[in-house]
RNA sequence: GCGGGUGUGGUGGAAUUGGUAGACACGCUAGAUUUAGGAUCUAGUGCCGCAAGGCGUGAAGGUUCGAGUCCUUUCACCCGCACCA
């Protein structure tokens, strides 16, 4: 076929047949070739599709894929779906559809679209986490977890038959672990315990296990609810009231690694909002724990403090609401005031609380607590700015050196003691002086220590009292692992007499039963708790909970390597070459989530010996968010004329009116110019809007040509100047403003190449930026200027063995270059910049040379794969561009011998003069300070100064 | 409040890391070509000014021969955490 145009249509479709019957991105794992892992965060897949957002990171992983391969790399580049999850559990309580088969049916969809743009996936290693086959593994390690605990003397996860085994050999004296908080026991008392005595210890121990826990309960629903979904204190469907209920749930025991997740930060290259985003998760913070005893009572409270140095400044003492000491704290006289305060902060949701961080609340308890120094007696109060779930859930309060004890002290009137001296204090009994700086004042035997001096010096002197320790704190908590839910991995746990079991490797998976409904069982429990004949087993009822939809998410990037393995999760060999993940593609969203918990995983499963490597991720880059634009139409907040009434947006600017209008989203399609801040509705955008809202049907609408109605805009001819002016917005695409940005229709009319090198054209890959078709053309130009300088009219390729010119070959080798660094950079939009300045340079040229063209496609393959394989093909080679290899570019060609100095006076640039680059400096000044336009700013005046850099600049300083 | 980030033409964005600000592209203007075009080509396009020239990277200072880039102060927006002891 001899064709003159760029078919996009017919190039795009022939070629991406080829590459799939010819399986030309099938990856092998035995090979003695470097290898390069290169991964996108695997999608759920939605209904909706995909967007033009979605591909964005997927175009970038895609090129530097293909880069690698043509460096000589074995490039794993996979992709797969994150398949379980609520959408399609909602989806079939609405339509009783099973989820398994919608989600089938979009993955179809996706797995279209994404080919369609043409990524060089291996599809041979597809992974589902709702497949069998998957999630047999994460079962697997859900029993490892069981199965382990973690041994802070060797600071890493052993199985769990060790510690039995020192249970019985020398009780838990000895044991150094990261888990609950344990008795004490010998081994003859951990032989007298029962097994379900046994059994509930061991639970303290395990890295997954039961604990109680308060959900979101909604009754109405009879479920409950994520966190998500609950706003101020309702259902977010529905609206109906939200109570926190006690629940028992599974645990993963991520605060063990708390410690190795925070190091590791250090070793990985992620950008640094991220890593700080996870420190904070993490929120390690080193202090005290320091007993203070209740006056009169057997009483002791424990707080924990990063500022044990202030301890002579504490004045009094703050407990949550929901401390175990309240109700016993309480005194005759304060308890019906206090028991009112706690049942106002203890209903308060967190948002509530959020909202007015200003006020100060409390109450006193009516009891005092014994300085453990001085011996004096400080109030104790109860106040929801202490929260129970950090710390102790008691502080002790230092309103000096404390912003939040000192408003605290303030409202009610409580000493304030200054411990701290340094001069930037102009009055404590003004405000608190927070920082760790000074020298420390009223402190008895610490009196002129530095504060850091005197925070370790105190602890020390806790621990010689037995009254504290120095003590570390996390705000990371233990990640719950259940969901009353049914799409998601089900436990392989059976209880017998409430003790949990484990299934054997042998009867992995455990398959999810079909059900008869979806909808929860409105008690709090999964949809298979009421499959009985499931739950009820021989050896034991099932677990009915699920896993969460992280679960399969933290390990599939192993799964990869080794997907149809059945002995295990990947086989050694596999995992040890692929290793690490070396570049990571996917959005920010993830930071305390999936990323964290793939980690979590990662350090657990290198415990066990499985996998080498210790973090999964070492190159991370977050893709910024494609946003589109929503179009509003403004609706009169109140009716004119008792119909409603829509202006045009230009107008109300004009009239100032902008108070009395409100937004209401429309569809894009309606709207013309869309994007732009001249976006308008015509009329058959406005006929059309009003086909789906005949709640509108009356309105009267206002426009330069008057206002007018239904029928009148209706009557208007077609090419009446009626504009409806819309107020343009960015945003998230979503279905609701109906603003999404489909890729397939991009593909279409433009084609998967001009997507590819668009989307990397709208700039830094880690920045949010708005779609804009417009900016497109230009893509879509160039990628036809290609065209046409490899085929001529006739649709005869344009090459020949000419020598290029000198020109060409350093355009060409300039190219080369750029692009090279440009994707080992990670720069892609600027890489596309480059390929167009080379083009039009090869163009000037009239460049027909093979060697230069062949060059330019090759590096332009990555980014635009079918264009370059036809261009390639159409040159004569019977191998795919795919393989062919990555050029390197002649530095001795690059080298200039001239360099076009910009000359400034004082600063500003005046004139340019073109000199050899080996002149000297002397020689350079000479010939500057005889230029004319130099002389004509001197103006007579000997320069003070001349500035010569060689190679780059001269400044004459007048 | 704390932490992280970003501010450059009408627009998306470049700038070799302290050395000609605005590459490349969109848009716009003019012209050519075409029956026509939302096609193609050529030229122009930061702002003010007829010009000489002046101004110009959120704002104000500073360091420097020279600052978009470094320092100080400040403003706006975005993201994360949110009374974390």
């Amino acid at each position: 076929m001899q064709n003159a145009d760029y078919d996009h249509r017919e190039i795009e479709r022939f070629w991406q047949k080829n590459w799939q019957s010819r399986q030309a991105y099938k990856v092998e794992n035995d090979t003695s070739k470097p290898k390069y892992y290169a991964l996108d965060m695997f999608p759920y897949p939605s209904g909706a599709g995909l967007h033009v957002g979605h591909p964005l990171g997927y175009i970038a992983s895609d090129i530097v894929s293909r880069y690698k391969r043509a460096k000589g790399f074995n490039v794993l580049h996979p992709m797969g779906f994150d398949a379980f999850g609520l959408p399609a559990e909602q989806y079939a309580i609405q339509t009783g559809k099973h989820p398994a088969e919608t989600t089938a049916e979009n993955i179809v969809r996706y797995r279209q679209q994404l080919d369609r743009i043409g990524f060089s996936y291996d599809w041979s290693r597809e992974v589902r986490t709702c497949d069998p086959t998957y999630y047999k593994w994460t079962q697997w390690i859900f029993c490892q977890l069981f199965e382990h605990w973690y041994n802070a003397n060797a600071d890493r996860a052993e199985h769990i038959d060790n510690l039995i085994a020192i249970f019985e050999n020398e009780g838990n004296v000895n044991v150094q672990h990261r888990g609950s908080d344990v008795v004490r026991f010998t081994a003859s008392e951990w032989l007298e315990y029962t097994k379900p005595e046994k059994e509930a210890i061991l639970q303290n121990y395990r890295l997954a296990f039961q604990a109680e826990t308060t959900v979101n309960w909604c009754e109405a629903l009879g479920t409950v609810l994520a966190n998500e979904e609950v706003k101020d204190g309702v259902s977010e469907r529905g609206g109906h009231p939200v109570i926190k209920k006690n629940m028992k749930q599974w645990f993963l025991r991520i605060t063990a690694y708390a410690d190795r997740l925070l190091d590791g930060l250090d070793k990985i290259d992620w950008a640094d909002s991220i890593k700080e985003i996870q420190r904070n998760w993490i929120g390690k913070s080193k202090g005290a724990g320091i007993r203070f005893e209740v006056a009169d009572s057997d009483l002791s409270l424990e707080v924990f403090t990063t500022r044990p140095d202030t301890l002579y400044g504490s004045t009094f003492m703050v407990i949550a609401p929901e401390h175990e000491y309240v109700q016993e704290l309480l005194s005759y006289e304060q308890r019906e005031e206090a028991e009112a305060y706690i049942e106002q902060a203890v209903n308060r949701s967190e948002r509530d609380r959020m909202s007015d961080v200003k006020k100060v609340t409390g109450c006193f308890t009516g009891s005092y607590c014994l300085h453990p120094f001085s011996g004096e007696k400080l109030p104790i109060y109860i106040a929801d700015y202490v929260l129970g779930g950090y710390g102790t859930g008691a502080i002790m309060a230092v309103p000096a050196h404390d912003s939040r004890d000192h408003a605290f002290a303030k409202h009610f009137d409580l000493s304030i003691l200054q411990v701290i001296d340094n001069a930037e204090i102009a009055n404590v009994q003004a405000a608190s002086f927070d920082a760790k700086e000074g020298i420390m004042i009223n402190s008895d035997w610490m009196n002129g220590m530095q504060v850091p001096e005197a925070i370790s010096e105190m602890i020390t002197e806790l621990e010689r009292r037995e009254i504290g320790n120095g003590e570390i704190n996390y705000k990371l908590r233990d990640a719950g692992f259940g969901r009353q839910r049914y799409w998601g991995e089900p436990f392989p746990v059976l209880f017998k007499d409430e003790i949990p079991k484990i299934l054997p490797t042998s009867e992995l998976p455990l398959t999810l039963p079909d059900v008869s409904s979806y909808k929860p069982t409105g008690d709090g429990e999964s949809p298979l708790a009421a499959v009985q004949d499931w739950v009820q087993t021989e050896q034991g009822l099932r677990e009915t909970d699920t896993m969460p939809g992280w679960a399969g998410s933290s390990w599939y990037f192993i799964r990869y390597m080794d997907p149809q393995n059945r002995e295990e999760l990947a086989a050694e060999a596999a995992i040890k070459y692929w290793g690490q993940v070396d570049l990571y593609i996917g959005g920010a969203e993830h930071a305390t989530g999936h990323l964290l918990y793939a980690r979590f995983w990662t350090k657990f499963l290198h415990d066990l010996g499985i996998v080498p490597f210790d973090e999964p991720f070492a190159k991370l880059i977050n893709q910024g968010m494609i946003q589109g634009s929503i179009e509003n139409i403004c609706l009169r907040k109140e009716k004119l004329n008792d119909v409603p009434h829509f202006k045009s947006y230009d107008l109300i600017v004009k009239d100032k009116e902008q108070d009395l209008y409100t937004k209401l989203p429309v569809l894009i399609d309606l709207v013309q110019d869309y994007g732009k801040e001249t976006s308008y509705m015509d009329r058959l955008g406005i006929l059309k809007f009003l086909e789906n809202r005949e709640d509108f049907n009356d309105a009267t609408f206002e426009t330069t040509l008057g206002t007018m109605d239904k029928e009148g805009i209706a009557d208007l001819e077609d090419g009446a100047s009626f504009r409806m002016e819309t107020l343009t917005e960015t945003g998230k695409m979503s279905k609701r403003w109906g603003n999404v940005v489909n890729p397939d229709d991009v593909c279409k009319q433009y084609g998967a190449d001009t997507l590819r090198m668009y989307e990397m054209f709208l700039g830094p890959l880690e920045d949010a930026k708005p779609w804009n078709t417009q900016g497109i053309d230009g893509v879509y130009r160039f990628l036809r200027k290609v065209w046409k300088h490899y085929v001529d009219e006739n649709g005869d390729i344009r090459v020949s063995d000419d020598k290029p010119s000198a020109k060409s070959v350093k355009s060409i080798n300039q190219c080369i270059k750029k692009i090279t660094s440009d994707i080992d950079s990670y720069s892609f939009n600027t890489a596309v910049s480059s390929f167009m300045i080379c083009l039009s340079e090869l163009q000037d040229e009239k460049c027909s040379n093979r060697e230069v063209l062949e060059n330019f496609l090759r590096i332009l393959s990555p980014f635009a794969p079918h264009i370059t394989e036809e261009l390639w093909s159409k040159l004569g080679h019977e191998d795919s561009i795919l393989d062919a290899t990555w050029p390197s570019w002649d530095e001795s060609v690059l080298v200039e011998s001239t360099k076009v100095y910009p000359i400034s006076i004082n600063g500003k640039t005046r004139t340019q003069l073109e000199l050899p680059l080996d002149m000297d400096k002397a020689e350079i000044e000479k010939i500057v300070m005889a230029n004319d336009v130099v002389q004509k700013w001197l103006d007579g005046k000997a320069p003070k100064k001349v500035i010569v850099i060689p190679g780059r600049i001269v400044n004459v300083v007048m």
